[in-house]
DNA sequence: CCCTGATTCGC
DNA sequence: GCGAATCAGG
């Protein structure tokens, strides 16, 4: 794949909204996350809200390490975290999302396990993927517990995924 | 272990 | 210029 302008374009759009590289990566399709991570600081379009403040790392120091001091102090940005989640990157991610809806049915004499009340961005392929609240609203979260292999849910929330038949049929 | 971005360096 | 490897941190 070759960085043609619109792939940039679309590249410094989605950076800019806060999404992280291996996001960009999975929506430009056909990269890395490190190859939008480079190409990213090739564009110089590095920091950007808050993520990792750049620690000046040293290691790997191949080159006669002549004790250069060089204390390249960073200027301490003072920068007010624009902490809004842009709608548009949660859109973004919902092609992605496997669970598309769920008959979600009141279930007594249960009680409800906490959740982990994680963003969609933040799931992995083992965190429960059982949606809380209403996914238009702000709170909106995922439960977030482990899920293992067996299934997207929890074990709490995969009872309720799969209910047999006839306990669902009773409730409808 | 999962993830994040940052940096280096061979290509 | 590109991006895998590697590093540092959460």
């Amino acid at each position: 794949m070759n960085w043609t302008d619109e792939r940039v374009e679309l590249l410094r759009k989605l950076w800019s909204e806060g999404l992280s590289a291996s996001q960009i990566a999975a929506q430009l399709g056909g990269v890395s996350r490190n190859a939008v991570i480079g190409k990213v600081h090739r564009l110089k379009l590095s920091s950007r809200g808050r993520a990792t403040a750049a620690p000046a790392r040293q290691k790997k120091t191949t080159t006669a390490s002549t004790a250069t001091k060089t204390v390249q102090r960073t200027a301490t940005v003072t920068r007010t975290v624009t902490a809004s989640i842009g709608a548009t990157a949660l859109q973004a991610q919902f092609d992605v999302e496997p669970v598309a809806r769920h008959y979600i049915r009141p279930v007594e004499n249960v009680v409800v396990p906490i959740s982990r009340r994680l963003q969609l961005v933040q799931l992995n392929e083992r965190t429960c993927k059982w949606p809380n609240g209403d996914p238009l609203s702000e709170d909106f979260n995922f439960c977030g517990n482990e899920a293992g292999e067996s299934g997207p849910y929890c074990g709490y929330h995969s009872k309720i995924a799969f209910q047999p038949a006839s306990e669902r049929r009773r409730s409808r």
